[in-house]
Order: C-alpha cells, then structure tokens, then sequence
DNA sequence: TTAGGGTTAG
C-alpha cells in the first residue's frame, strides 16, 4: 500500500516536470522533490534532469546528478541526452568516461548518444574506444548501437571499419543494411552501395530514396529514374529527391513536369520548384510560382523559400516584390532569422537601398561570416567605402575571423576610394594576419586598384608577377583601366591576351575599339569591326528589366515587342526633351 | 529515453 502511494507521488512529479516550461517552475517543483524526500530517485531524477535539458541548464542538471550517490542507468542517459541535446558533446563524452569508472553499466540506449558525441566533436579515436567498450559489453548486434557506429565510419570515409561493423552482426534489420548503403554512397562508392541493395532482404522506401539520391549526386538522371519508376511505394520526399535532382541537372522541362505530376505537395516540394526556378536564372518563373504557392499551395513557406525568392528578386532588381517579401516574412515569425535577414540585405543592396540592409544587419539575432561579408561587400559597391571598412574593424571587434571573400569587398572599397596603399596592406595583411591565400579574384581586385588609380605600368607588372597565370578578368579589369586612361599600347597587350583566353567573346573587341574611338583612330576603329566580324561572333545587346505593376519587364535597346510600344516610347521622348531642356547633354560615345 | 532520407545566404 505505501508503495503504491509512492508511486503515485513519484507519477506525479514526473507529470509536473513533463509540463514545466520555466526555470522558476522548475526551481518550484524541485523543492517540492526535495521535500519529498524523492531527488535521488531512480524515476524523478532523470524525469528532473531531462526538465533541466530542455531549458537548457545542463550545469544545474550536472549539480543534481552530482549529488546522487549512485544514479541509476537512466539517469546516466538523461545527463547523456542533455548534453547532446544541447550540443554539449565534449561533456557528454567526458561523462561517459567517469560511467566507465562508477558503478552503473550503460546500456543500448547510451552507446548511440556517445558515439554520435564522437562523430559531433569529430574524434573518431574516442568513438573507437566507445565501439570497443560497446563490443565487451556485448552491444556488437544491437541495431542502434550499429547504426551510429556504421554512421561514425562512414562519415570519416572509413568504409571498412564501418562495413566490419556491419559484417559483424548475427542480424541486421532493414535500418542497418540502409546504414551501410547510405555509408558506400557518402564515402562515392554508388556501385557498391547499389551491389548491397540489390543484396537487401528487405527494401522500404527510405532505402530506395537513397540509392536514387546517389545516382543523382552522380548526375545520372537515367538510372535515377528508373529505380524511382520501379520503387512500390513513392513518397512525398521520394519525389521531391527527384524534383531537386531535374532541378539540379538543369532540366527544367523535367521537374515542371514531375512536379505537375507529383500526388501530394509539401513545403520542400515548392522550395524545390521555386529553388529550380532560381538555380537555372529563370527568376520571373521563381516569383510566379512563390505566388502560386501562397494561393494553391496549403502550406506556409519557411525560411527556405523566403531565401530563394529574396534571392530571385535581387538577381531581378524587384525591390517592391523584395519589401514585400520582406513584411511577410516579418509576419509569419522571421524578424531576425539569419538566414532570411543575408538574403534581405542582399536583395536590398543589389536593389539599391544600402539604408535597408543596414537596418536588416543591425536587425539580425545572429550573424554569420556571409551576414558580414554581405554587408561589406554592400556598402563596397554603393561607394560606402569608409562604412565598409569600419564594418569590417567592427567585425573584427565582434570575434568574426574574415574569410577571402570578406577581402573582396575590402579591397573593392579601397578601389573606390583610390587608397592604393591601404589596399597593399589589406592585401598583404590577408597572408600575414589571416593565413588566407590570396586568389584570383583578390589580384583582379588589385589589378583593378592599380588600374583606377591610373597606375597602369604597376599593374601591368603586378599581372606579370602574379604566383597563378592570369585570366580574362584579369586582363579585361587591366583593359577597363587603360580606356580611362587611353593608353592605347598596354590596352593592345591586353585584348591580344584576351583574345587567346577568350577568342569568342565580342566585348573584349568592343572595349579596345572604344579607346581608339576616343582617340579618333577610325581606321583602327575600322579594323577591329573587320577582326570582330571575322570572329563570327556577335555581342548580345545589353537588357534591362523594370517591375512593373507587380512583374518584372525586360526590354533591349529600340525593343518593340512590348504591347504598349508606341506610349512607352512617346513619354521616353518627352523625359529626354525635358531633360534636354534642363541643359543635359547625354553621353553617347558608347552607343553603336 | 533509442536508429536510416530534405533543400538556404556572399
């Protein structure tokens, strides 16, 4: 009879420390325990820990275990699960190892949770020693013991220690013969991961998920869909696999149809259509299609899709469509959300409102290197140079290490303030401060300093110094430089290096022709258009796009394909009178 | 109290 009561206490607390939802509730409950005398109990003690997890108080949690004289095994893997749960992984191995010398035993529900400590905290010589502690207490065949272990090996591209794993076992199940297929195709061994699954005794849907997913990282679409033409029972994420592998491969037409043809639809699956869309340039279908998603859709887009679409609307310069993906992403919880705010301030940078994304960056809970960076490189190219660079001193201050990219929008500044010197530095401080090699892009950006500058003659031997060979946008920046300055004979070095790198790009002509035009060479002039047509290649017209009423329009030069042709061009004719007539006089050097 | 499959940003 008393030990029924007790179990009804016990059954209470637990039920309390289930619903707890704060730290002074739990402080509440926990004195309450204590004057029941229950706090070394074999039932509230793990109940009480996994309270603390979830409020993530994993150093009260370790105050209560340490004061138990001897917990019992579930307590053991309550204080395990608190750690991995909130990422404490070097605690959860360091516990394991006093375990090791107490009392307790741990069971088939600890060695999982340690092991993938082990693969967290990447240390695969401590995940041996649990394997081997596993193996003496004589887990060797336990499925989820296995599981993490073949997952261990696998990750570390250590197939055959996780392959000796699996062989080792007197029964496997259709989750460890997956473990090990899944194992050969992330260590790039399709073919022996398709050898295993034609073996399987059993195959289930996820199985046959990822066999198809491995065929699609290979880009072999054809066996990919042939496996998921023969597999009995497609699911949502099966077809979604599919969706994003078409979407991946460039075939447009293909995930269209597939996605037209999918049975069911869920978040993933308008993030794979609308992430299609953005991957292949096709940025006005992405904007559709988000558009089709919050009318048919019957799901709420999440951060994924907020990010392709944001990303859609830069690349479009769409700024109304970007503030209004804005205010809706606000609304539906993700004020502040990294991964939404890098693609706002993006989206506001390109569209040219620095101010908002300067807001947004202020905005964010937390920020990344590519927060930073995407900041940086902003105010770099909307000539904030000196708030670029006290961006990147107040990086710095905040502990963010700058990566090469955070250098690209450093020295890009630099270049639009013409401080040649202070970019040296910049440029030699990513070696010596920052163990970054400098790249390509990091000499075009010096080239370009140099050649802005007007300091061709440096440049042209900076190029000539440069540890890699130079490329096209090397000599293309170098030849930009060399028309401010019409220095015509560096300008014939560099299209002569640009014609070999890049014979079929008509540009490259264009530009050096531009030169001699300033200089009044016209025979030069009329040379070049006999070497460009030579060439056989012509330079695509240039194209602007414009949103307009809630789509984007583009439209080329003398274009009449819009319908309301004439009134567009009659009102361009009456702004210019009007400018005109305000004394501007256009620049029309660069029109041919 | 346990396991195997999803996409982000420069």
């Amino acid at each position: 009879m008393l030990l029924n009561v007790q179990r009804i206490v016990e059954e209470k607390f637990i039920t309390l420390l289930r619903s707890c939802k704060t730290c002074e509730r739990l402080h509440q409950i926990q004195a309450q325990i204590v004057t029941n005398g229950l706090e070394h109990n074999d039932f509230v003690a793990p109940s009480s820990i996994a309270a603390c997890s979830r409020l993530k108080r994993m150093h009260h949690a370790r105050k209560l275990f340490d004061k138990i004289p001897q917990p019992n095994t579930a307590t053991w893997n309550a204080m395990f699960r608190g750690y991995s749960q909130n990422e404490h992984y070097r605690d959860a191995v360091l516990l394991f190892r006093e375990l090791n010398r107490a009392a307790a035993l741990p069971n088939c529900f600890t060695f999982p949770m340690i092991i993938k400590s082990c693969v967290k905290l990447k240390d695969v010589i401590e995940g041996e020693e649990v394997h081997c502690c596993a193996v003496k207490r004589g887990f060797k065949s336990n499925s989820f013991v296995a599981t993490s272990l073949i997952d261990m090996y696998s990750i570390k591209g250590l197939i055959e220690d996780a392959y000796k794993v699996f062989g080792e076992m007197r029964e496997r199940n259709v989750v460890v013969w997956t473990a090990i297929i899944n194992g050969y195709i992330a260590c790039g061994d399709v073919a022996s991961g398709r050898r295993l699954f034609d073996l399987a005794p059993e195959r289930d849907v996820v199985m046959w998920s990822i066999v198809i997913s491995g065929y699609i990282e290979l880009k072999n679409m054809v066996v990919a869909r042939e496996l998921f033409d023969k597999m009995p029972n497609r699911d949502t994420m099966s077809w979604n696999a599919m969706l994003n592998g078409y979407a991946a491969n460039g075939d447009v037409e293909l995930f269209e149809k597939l996605f037209g043809e999918m049975p069911e639809r869920n978040v993933y699956s308008w993030n794979g259509l609308i992430g299609g869309y953005v991957k292949n340039g096709l940025f006005s279908d992405a904007l559709e299609s988000f558009k089709r998603m919050l009318v048919e859709g019957h799901v709420v887009p999440n951060d994924f899709t907020l990010v392709a679409v944001l990303s859609a609307c830069s690349r479009l310069g769409a700024l109304d469509m970007g503030k209004w993906v804005h205010v809706y992403a606000e609304s539906i919880g993700y004020k502040g959300n990294m991964f939404v705010g890098n693609a706002l301030i993006d989206m506001y940078a390109k569209c040219g409102v620095i101010e908002n994304a300067v807001v947004v960056f202020n905005g964010l809970d937390r920020k990344d290197i590519i927060s930073w960076n995407t900041i940086i490189n902003g105010l770099a190219i909307h000539g904030h140079a000196p708030d670029a660079l006290s961006m990147f001193d107040r990086m710095k201050s905040e502990g963010e290490e700058p990566d090469g990219i955070t250098f690209v929008g450093i020295l890009s500044a630099c270049t639009h303030m013409g401080l040649v010197k202070d970019g040296f530095l910049y440029f030699k401080s990513m070696v010596d401060h920052y163990s970054i090699v400098p790249q390509i892009e990091h000499y075009g950006c010096m080239v370009d300093l140099l050649g802005r500058a007007g300091l061709l003659d440096k440049a042209l031997s900076f190029i000539r110094n440069m540890p890699m060979e130079p490329d096209a946008v090397i000599w293309a920046a170098l030849l930009g430089a060399c028309r401010i300055y019409k220095n015509v004979e560096i300008a014939e070095l560099a299209l002569q290096k640009l014609i070999e790198l890049e014979p079929k790009n008509p540009a490259n002509f264009v530009m050096l022709s531009n030169i001699y035009k300033d200089l009044g060479r016209w025979e030069d002039v009329a040379r070049l258009k006999i070497a460009m047509r030579d060439t056989g290649f012509r330079k695509l017209p240039g194209c602007s796009v414009i949103e307009c009423n809630d789509s984007v329009v583009e439209f080329y030069s003398l274009d009449e394909r819009h319908s309301e042709t004439e009134s567009i061009y009659r009102i361009l004719k009456g702004l210019t009178m009007l400018l005109r007539s305000h004394g501007y006089v256009p620049n029309l050097t660069d029109v041919t």
